[in-house]
DNA sequence: TTGTACGCGTTATCAA
DNA sequence: TTGATAACGCGTACAA
């Protein structure tokens, strides 16, 4: 059977009330019976029992992630990053992948204190009085929790300034357009903004899907395009392998003849055929901040509102300035 | 503050006892007051306490998954499908993609029933009389626990014969050769046995890791052979995936000139570009039998040991018959 | 500084 | 068929 407080109090010859506080470093016992309990309980392999300790202290501290849709690597990614932000916390974390509403239910029988959903849709997630915070849930904030995402717009802006400032002047985006996915419209949305701002031409072009051979179907199509441009936005770290797949195999050279840039600021990207430079919060400081958010909910009871983060773009050797011939100015 | 069964009680007019009695539909109850009982818990909004359950039944009916290495799409499949399995039986399953001993801290101090393990490296289990088993740890069984698999060998066997039953001489293997990954390593070994068996000519062609653009890559070699094949066998839905563009790309027309057919026996493979035949334990079976051997381990402290799954073709457009013109006999 | 006793929400064993 | 009541393992006011 299991060890208890009780069985180190007798083995310990005190009452288990002082082996309770002992076992908390509770100042109200004196250090040398603390050591004592503290070396009679590692010898009996005792091991805390968190049900009960829940039962009495209503406490977890345990944070439960809901992620219905794995299968994309961004998103392990930023799984692995949010756990690995937990591990400085004194919470552990917890995952299912069980649709929102039944992940909730197990969560909420283990009486988590906390639980940080990953939206697939723009529903509206159930809050059930357990502090919860929501990534990528783009559109209007209508429940009471702060949710997280990256600010997509401004990225692929800034994106665009960034190659601009290089000297280009054809800047291709390749993405998934017509759809009524919120956060590839913004991204485009981003892209058209930039470009009316510095009077350049758009030149868009839709993807089938947002896998990496759509990224590689549509270059075609880009070198198609009435004026080539100089430059490529892919809209997401597969799109953009994809793109760059294509373009070594026409032998393009990059960046001498052609700079891309992709959306998704991943490590991924640096071990890409050619490292790729690439714009978006970068997934660590994307981890840190649900990471702290979820925590201050529990602990302060914030109500926070959502909160856009800030992109940041990170140069390497897939961009580069405009080659002479294509001059425009 | 939370619904307990003594508010229950007290508003239904009867013992808690009889609540519990009734919430757990014991026919110790009579059918009238159950009924009753069953109504007012559901006005009252009441949520059984895990933890306090817990306490008395040492019992959770959840079982744990250790998954430390996310990101791999073909797993990510798998643990959806066992999530499912679950949902037809009594337990549900959490997840952690924690490192293995600190996933099966959490996992003991919640006292899962169970754990399910993915194990990364070749590393001996630490097994903490919690039962446990194991998926994907080729190689010599030392533990206590059942470890299930695939059976890699037998699966490209099964292809090369299949290939050989529709004329095909000439068929290459293309995967990660040089490997001290015994899962690369068993397939080839089948690969090797069926093409001595069938006196066949072995045609492999290594490619420098497991991800789509690696079999892309592979496709020159396979194509610049002394004699050329008429079929490929892909080591991995990725890497068949890249050959599949690569041979599309080049004009081959499948299965007309080229028959491809792929490891790995995943839904997506009916989505592919052209729809792959396929070898391997489908998934779905795959989770299923993961996810009786812990629950008949659990429940009837079973010692099975190592477990390798037949697996099945599934015929799809990617293969045919050889064209006339490269008959040889 | 240490010990006593109660309560957390359930299940389970008896008695009624 | 129902109701008291004792666990389960722990934290904590309060008493000693």
């Amino acid at each position: 059977m299991h060890v208890t407080i009780k069985d180190i109090a007798k083995e310990a010859n005190v009452s288990y009330s002082t082996v309770s506080k002992a076992l908390n470093n509770s100042p109200l016992v004196k250090e040398g019976t603390k050591q004592k309990i503290l070396r009679v309980a590692e010898n009996m392999g005792y091991e805390p029992n968190l049900a009960a300790k829940q039962l009495v202290r209503k406490k977890t501290e345990v944070i439960g992630l809901i992620w219905p849709t794995i299968e994309r690597v961004v998103l392990a990614t930023l799984v692995t990053n949010i756990s690995k932000a937990f591990e400085s916390s004194r919470y552990s974390m917890i995952l299912s992948v069980d649709p929102i509403e039944m992940a909730m239910d197990t969560f909420k029988k283990f009486q988590v204190d906390g639980t940080i959903v990953f939206a697939e849709s723009e529903n509206r997630i159930p809050e059930d009085n357990i502090p919860l915070v929501a990534y990528g849930v783009s559109g209007k904030n209508e429940g009471t929790y702060p949710i997280i995402d990256a600010n997509h717009e401004q990225a692929i802006q800034k994106a665009v300034h960034y190659l601009y400032d290089l000297g280009h002047r054809d800047i291709a985006y390749v993405g998934l357009l017509h759809t009524t996915d919120s956060l590839q419209n913004e991204k485009i949305e981003g892209y058209q903004k930039a470009s009316r701002k510095l009077g350049l031409t758009e030149h868009s072009i839709t993807t089938n899907g947002l896998d990496w051979f759509d990224g590689y179907l549509a270059v075609n199509d880009v070198l198609s395009l009435a004026k080539r441009p100089t430059a490529i936005i892919g809209g997401s770290y597969d799109i953009s392998s994809g793109i760059l797949r294509a373009l070594h195999e026409k032998g393009i050279s990059i960046p001498e003849e052609m700079s891309l840039i992709s959306y998704d600021n991943i490590p991924q990207m640096a071990t890409a055929e050619t490292p790729l430079t690439c714009v978006g919060v970068p997934v660590d400081q994307l981890a840190e901040e649900i990471v702290n958010t979820i925590i201050q909910r529990i602990e302060s009871d914030d109500t926070n509102v959502a909160k856009k983060l800030k992109p940041t773009l990170t140069e390497r050797e897939s961009t580069g300035t405009v080659p002479p011939q294509h001059r425009s100015n």
